[in-house]
DNA sequence: CTGAAAGCGCTTACAG
DNA sequence: CTGAAAGCGCTTACAG
């Protein structure tokens, strides 16, 4: 059985004894047609299950209703789980989507491709999501020639001064404050911090950033002996650098890792070295990932609010194609206290 | 500053002093071009930055190269995070998608909305994979609907006899059995079971087969004061149910929840109730999130290969959008034994 | 308010 | 091996 071939607007001209113009204005319901030809047309071209051809539209109207977001992995990292955060970023990025009435293309790249423009160029997307673009330094010269090329997108991370595009992150620096603050309010006074420093994630920078401000406050030096490298975030990671910073010898009461997923691997090498967290370490962390609050002892963070995010990424792309300017844009970050940093279990 | 306008086949076509059909052969590879020919235009085509114009080529050719996930949500639940376990199987769609050369199109459906077919009529994409659809039972229709016009698409979940369409899932049954087997050979004897039984979730109802049979086989009797309906997979469900099992008096020493998000739930609400997992009570779930083996104490459960599932279904609609016949495919469940079902600390 | 016509940028028979 | 031409299904000036 032959499917009958779909629909087209010369098929419900025929019917509704109009032209196909007249058919394509009322689909979009223009004032410029006679409400009675409206309706007819429109109950035809319900009863022959019509819908346009967005491929036909996109290419005569030159956009196509259609964001992409551009996820990007370490190719080291191949088969393993996605960051669960940018899993819950994609949650929200698509809701705020559908909400604004536009198609989500999803897309994994790997860092190491040539990926500046790919979508836009080829017309299936109007603009860019950017999420985990790996090192900054490297990237920032893609950006720059996406910029030039004139591609519309924003980018979820840190803001960056002289960055040449818009982006949204959250305060990390806030957010680094806050926490590094509660711990010391708790007598930690040697808090070690997991995660790079420097302008390659500025991401972990800035929460570093916080730390080193919320030790200036408090009149606490800082034990550079007490920073360990660590530019991904994955448990793996975090472990290692736990490991690392335990067989340095310098004895530390707290531990800042910049995310969550390197603060559950450094709690498990503390666990592995026999110390207890809280009572001897307390550990906190960032993000809020849904297992954050599964973690033993569950685990203090810094929650990103990943709705909000959403909602402001795809708004701001949205004005960045419609022609708008828009500013990179910081979002509240919120410290949730759990049983990690021993707020209940103080020294 | 105008940016230049997008390069086109026919601007191609004019520096390299051939036609524009030469070009569009040329670009695609086409043996019938002449190599040096080929060349040319290649390289003139990567200096122009030029990219196919992905709308005018799928208008021509009548597919898009895309396909498009379409998650389904309980419009109660509108702004609670997305079942993780569906964040994970759209992470591994994604990978199978990019592997096989087409992008993926994903989209979050209310129950409610008339769904069937808007991706593939408007020729967005060429297949839709279904994921979490909800009532069965209320499903089916549109279900068939889809399938009478033409859809091509797959959908995520149980194997249903004299269903209408081509699915991919796990083998529920054998899954619950195996792990209902388990906490039979670690003496438990009443357990509890914690999901709906009927045709309207059948991957929950399979799970329950599973279940009984593992009893049956063990010369068990089941007593039916021990299930719990509950249609929905959350804690919130999980932790009401459990309640409401332990508010009926009759005595348990173990619990299968249908799924992860139940049974962390139920075991909140057992730790609520001061009954200790797994000293007085064994609990295992379904699904093994992310989050089981954060869980306390770690949730024993059933895996399912959610890389292989994505794997399988791009694979299978691929298959039918090339026209080929394809069979439903159940991937097999393997138990993952950790604490929280007593296996090191039987009664 | 409506219609005839052009054109978005490709792919692909068709003819050479 | 190459080119001229048709056509995919729309949207939108343009003319009435």
């Amino acid at each position: 059985m032959r499917p009958k071939a779909r629909a087209t607007s010369f098929d419900i001209a025929f019917r509704a004894g109009v032209s196909q113009s007249t058919v394509s204005r009322a689909l979009r319901g223009s004032p410029l047609v006679n409400l009675d030809t409206q309706r007819k047309v429109q109950a035809i071209a319900r009863q022959l299950n019509y819908t346009v051809d967005k491929n036909a539209s996109a290419l005569r109207r030159q956009h196509s209703g259609t964001l992409a977001l551009l996820l990007f992995e370490d190719p080291t990292s191949d088969d393993s789980l996605i960051n669960p955060f940018f899993l819950s970023m994609l949650g929200s990025i698509t809701r705020a989507c559908a909400r604004q009435g536009h198609d989500l293309l999803v897309s994994f790249q790997q860092l190491s491709n040539d990926w500046h423009a790919e979508y836009q160029e080829s017309h299936k997307a109007d603009g860019l999501i950017l999420l985990g673009y790996g090192d900054y330094v490297e990237a920032c010269d893609k950006l720059a020639a996406l910029v030039a090329q004139q591609t519309h997108f924003v980018r979820w991370g840190a803001i960056v001064d002289g960055q040449p595009d818009v982006s949204v992150g959250c305060d990390n620096v806030q957010g680094g404050q806050a926490i590094t603050s509660h711990l010391l309010g708790l007598g930690r006074r040697r808090i070690a911090f997991i995660g790079d420093t420097t302008e390659h994630r500025p991401e972990f920078r800035d929460r570093h950033r916080g730390y080193a401000a919320a030790h200036k406050a408090a009149g606490v030096d800082v034990d550079p002996a007490l920073q360990f490298d660590a530019a991904d975030s994955t448990e793996q990671v975090g472990h290692a650098a736990m490991q690392a910073l335990i067989a340095r010898g310098a004895p530390f009461d707290g531990v800042f890792a910049a995310s969550d997923l390197l603060a559950i691997g450094a709690m498990h090498a503390l666990a592995d070295a026999g110390l207890r967290v809280p009572e001897q370490v307390s550990v906190v962390g960032f993000d809020d990932l849904p297992m954050a609050s599964f973690a033993t002892p569950a685990l203090t963070t810094v929650q990103q609010d990943t709705k909000a995010a959403g909602e402001m990424l795809v708004g701001h792309l949205l004005k960045r194609i419609a022609g708008e300017d828009v500013a990179s844009t910081m979002l509240p970050a919120r410290i949730v206290i759990r049983r990690s940093c021993g707020a209940r279990a103080t020294p």
